[in-house]
DNA sequence: CACTCACTAATTGTCGACAATCATCATGAG
DNA sequence: CTCATGATGATTGTCGACAATTAGTGAGTG
């Protein structure tokens, strides 16, 4: 299923500090803080209800995630991405997922490959459902990603891309409002990457994977041109 | 010498927990916190003059930056990497490494380009005086790191390396006391690298970087197997 | 003698209040 | 009319105290 569907009172969280950075992590993610507001410390304080204490570590936590952006004695903003760090994004994908993709072929366990090829499948028959379009958009990718990532038995690449990274990457996706386009072309390279991993093809998986997420940047880039010119047109 | 140097009064950096993050940072990068030792809130709240709430937010962020190890109710320690975390943070750094001598090689400025050369010439008369062994093992060589990790003006990228991994490498290189080795090879290895970025050829210089990782996480392993060896033909 | 269980001491988590700093707005001078 | 300059209000930074949880100790029992 998809990620975490964290209720208020959640005993598996200890903490109160712990329990609201995940609650805000997801209101970010999904949107529902919209990027660039201002965060006011007893603002948050009394939705959550809870005293300023463990909030302001929830916020440094958010704020090592990249989610938040602080500045001393002023106060802090929910992150907003421009294109330019959203590029930096995909760069340091790239050079991580390629590695993960790398690290995946040598390690993964053949459990861990059935469970990737059924994600796979998952995918397929919801692009039967509504074919072509946008059909894998959302959580779907990134669990396909997710797994590789976890393929790789490297831990801190693990923390790195799931724990940090790919939040951000939902967090451009809501705030682009990108649904998932190029459909049919990703999903034949998430099978190849497969293939190639299966295959213990440590190099082949690794420049798949790379030209996988380059491949992704491009599109990113062409749809940003598109719609510049567009809104151009219309202002015109 | 040791922690007592800056002192209450550094009109840089402004709120307390920022100042006792960086102090903290410092400790446990030099060594002079063991690692695996336990931290008190209550210790450090005295030693460092604070109350506990700006040292808990300085904690948090020293736990972001994997220095410190957390666990809730119970309390933290510092980090202490085992050999097989040190090999991911070696293929960690492979990849983003690569990845920004790659982009270096297209975004750096003669200028950076002059200030990576003159970082050479440096090491170069220092390998004059104590030639042979160990010689810019330091800060020397993060130095050139850093420079090109800069120079690939992908913000998200120098973060990553400059603020979180780099930090690690010198807590590694403190714990393990691998003073450096290898040292003409390496010597050799960065200035092919800084002319591959000269030359703008990007392919190459993220070919040679990752080689230079590369060859150095073999010279870590190797030199671990020799110590185990050696530890063991004691003891037997 | 080993094991269990309660008790104690210490540490962590949380809270409310106070001090320091900053943004806003009004006021006045040029 | 524009810009500089000071009050004022709110927000952030910091502190000390209280509550909750845990680890360690020691007595008691099988």
């Amino acid at each position: 299923m998809s990620s975490a569907e964290v209720e208020t009172a959640n005993p598996e969280v200890r903490t109160l500090a712990e329990r609201v950075f995940q609650q805000l992590q997801d209101a970010i993610v999904r949107g529902e803080m919209a990027p660039g507001s201002k965060i006011t410390e007893p603002g948050l304080s009394r939705t959550y209800g809870i005293s300023r204490g463990p909030l302001r570590e929830a916020m440094r936590r958010l704020e090592a995630h990249r989610l938040i952006e602080r500045v001393p004695h002023v106060g802090a903003r929910v992150v907003k991405l421009s294109m330019k760090e959203l590029l930096e994004l995909f760069d340091v994908r790239e050079a991580l997922e390629s590695m993960a993709a790398r690290l995946a072929a040598e390690h993964m366990t053949a459990e861990e490959i059935a469970g990737l090829r059924e994600v796979l499948a998952v995918h397929e028959r919801q692009s039967d459902l509504k074919s072509g379009e946008a059909y894998y958009q959302r959580e779907g990718d990134l669990d396909f990603h997710y797994r590789i990532v976890q393929g790789s038995h490297n831990r801190m690449l693990v923390t790195m891309l799931c724990d940090d990274l790919y939040y951000l990457v939902r967090l451009y996706r809501t705030q682009f409002s990108a649904s998932g386009t190029r459909p049919q072309r990703a999903f034949v390279e998430h099978h190849r990457i497969v293939d190639a991993i299966e295959a213990g093809d440590a190099e082949l998986a690794e420049l798949l994977m790379r030209r996988h997420v380059s491949a992704s940047r491009a599109n990113v880039v062409d749809r940003y041109a598109a719609t510049l010119k567009e809104r151009e047109e219309t202002t015109a």
